[in-house]
DNA sequence: GCGTGGACTGTAAACGTTTCCAGTTTCCCG
DNA sequence: CGGGAAACTGGAAACGTTTACAGTCCACGC
């Protein structure tokens, strides 16, 4: 029942109500003791009353939210959907809430979720950019709040951070598909200045060293990380070298797009066209064939993220920096059965 | 640069710093006028300090905290992604942040995302339960800041509401299917206790019917709205109508399983079984065949209740509750051209 | 019966803002 | 150059908590 009386009820009305001092209130409410009696009256006037504490006047206080924050690029990708439900999960449990931006790869966004943990709204932070400008770096420095990232930082970062080495995910990927006869392997990856990108097409060349196959530019293409951007690739490098045996998407959206492209084009997979994915999504469970792809851990990453920023938000608030890192897993499934 | 002495910036550091009072600084930082010179020697303290407003004091004294929540059930069903998406849009283009909450089903998680509301650390809440108890009525009714609901409330609940009627949606569904020849269609549905349960079955009994089709319960098997349930679902149901020709599916998860489950059991779809999925998401462009769908309009209805939210906490703030819908749509793809 | 310690209580300050109010400065015009 | 309005300024209260501090009460042991 909610007072009548003006607003919503405050720690004062209770005070009233009870006949007691608001210091009493706030003690009984907390669990800090009080007579008995006391204690019972004050708990009669909060039920009656409806009484919520106000989290805005409790954080300025105490100097805490009680919420952390996870930026990702965006919603749609399933990457995230794995991630954030691990990271969700370590959040409640340590009692915080979990608050989500999307930031639809727009930087400015990026650093403006950073720059918002100043204003106290968000105690914490978790963030996985895809491209790390010196803005990015300058802005992650000067935190005012515990960020953790998950991605790769430049080496001697002073910062916690959870990494995947993807190039050696993208070179298990390379040889898989050497592994299974493909001698021309295509690479259809996204935007070279990014993070990911970056690393993938390292470990693309790699993974051909190691298969003993030469590297040839015509071999690769580039676009977005999205479904759309790749099934055009796809079109594009199918277009340039039509003996295509082998393809290595450099997420699963792609790799879905692929899929449908090099259908529509009349290649059979994996007969003709032999496909990995990476990330190991949902999605690579419900294509058909089935997907084979490059698990990055990206639960074990939410997870050990939100654990890095718990435990600085709570003990280690002075700690050195943390780094860890998870390792990449392909996971065989009909897309390059041989 | 933030400042040495002890923790982060304030009003009156800078007030110091400038030589002004703090009500001059909070003046000039919110542009409410000021003498030139005063203006320049706040901005110039403010921005040598780094300052950045603390968003709790601002709130507890204003009574805002520019947070709205989105309520789902689950992050990983895609058909909230259009929906988050276009809340968030809406939602930023009005100066509010998005926090979102993955409730998992969980009522009792509902309840409380619902009764956070209280402790002002959002101004509104966007929910879109899909059990609604008489809980979940009571703790509406007595929301101490405004809801909008998305899905369908009793007659008469004075709520802001934006609704689909997935009823017609599911008729329409097993009319596309007739339409193209099926007569033995069956039905994959949720949990029956669930307010889309309920209405998409009442529309697959209105949509037999209309085809003049007669009803048969073994046509009917229920389980989650999941990929996994999905499949077990189907595989019951091949088994118990070996001659099934036509598939209705409750939602696009559902009818994701199914299709694998088809697969597996050697049907064909279209050929065998054409298959139709509720939700139209993009789920429904990547698999194969693609999957014919019924879109209810997911990122419009979102995008009208974030309208809605929106409204109520500005102008609208005591205008009758109002209810908006959205009509369902078929789109047709591949698992049932004929 | 009295002192002592411990448990409890109330007063008041503090957190960082915004905003009301009254006082001051500035400016314009006659 | 004086008067008045308009623009600006600073002091102080308020938002709803938590918590340090000092005061009050009680029970207990001598």
């Amino acid at each position: 029942m909610a007072s009548a009386d003006g607003g919503p009820a405050t720690i004062e009305t209770i005070a009233r109500r009870a006949g007691v001092s608001i210091a009493s209130v706030s003690r009984v409410l907390n669990g800090l003791g009080g007579r008995p009696d006391t204690v019972r009256k004050v708990q009669a006037a909060a039920t009656e009353l409806g009484y919520v504490p106000n989290a805005m006047a409790r954080s300025l206080r105490g100097g805490r939210s009680g919420q952390i924050a996870f930026a990702m690029e965006d919603i749609g990708n399933p990457v995230y959907v794995a991630m954030v439900r691990r990271i969700q999960a370590v959040a409640k449990e340590a009692g915080f809430r979990l608050l989500l931006h999307s930031t639809g790869a727009d930087r400015e966004e990026e650093l403006r979720a950073l720059r918002s943990l100043a204003d106290r709204h968000t105690e914490g932070l978790i963030i996985s950019p895809i491209r790390i400008t010196r803005d990015h770096l300058d802005e992650l420095r000067r935190a005012v709040a515990p960020v953790v990232v998950i991605g790769s930082l430049p080496e001697g970062f002073a910062l916690d951070n959870v990494r995947v080495d993807s190039r050696v995910g993208a070179a298990m990927a390379v040889s898989h598909l050497a592994g299974i006869g493909r001698g021309r392997i295509g690479f259809l990856n996204g935007p070279l200045d990014t993070v990911p990108g970056q690393a993938r097409y390292r470990g693309y060349l790699d993974g051909l060293a190691a298969a003993g196959l030469d590297e040839r530019d015509e071999l690769v293409e580039f676009g977005e990380f999205r479904t759309d951007s790749g099934a055009d690739a796809a079109l594009r490098l199918l277009e340039r070298v039509p003996d295509l045996d082998g393809l290595f998407c450099a997420n699963d959206l792609i790799a879905v797009g692929a899929l449908r492209a090099l259908r529509e084009a009349g290649r059979r997979v994996p007969d003709d066209i032999a496909v990995v994915g990476m990330d190991d999504t949902e999605l690579a469970r419900v294509t058909w064939p089935t997907l084979t792809s490059v698990g990055l851990g990206s639960a074990r990453r939410g997870e050990l993220a939100a654990e890095l920023l718990v435990d600085r938000l709570g003990e280690g608030r002075d700690r050195e920096p943390r780094w860890v890192s998870v390792t990449p897993e392909l996971v065989a499934r009909e897309s390059t059965r041989s």
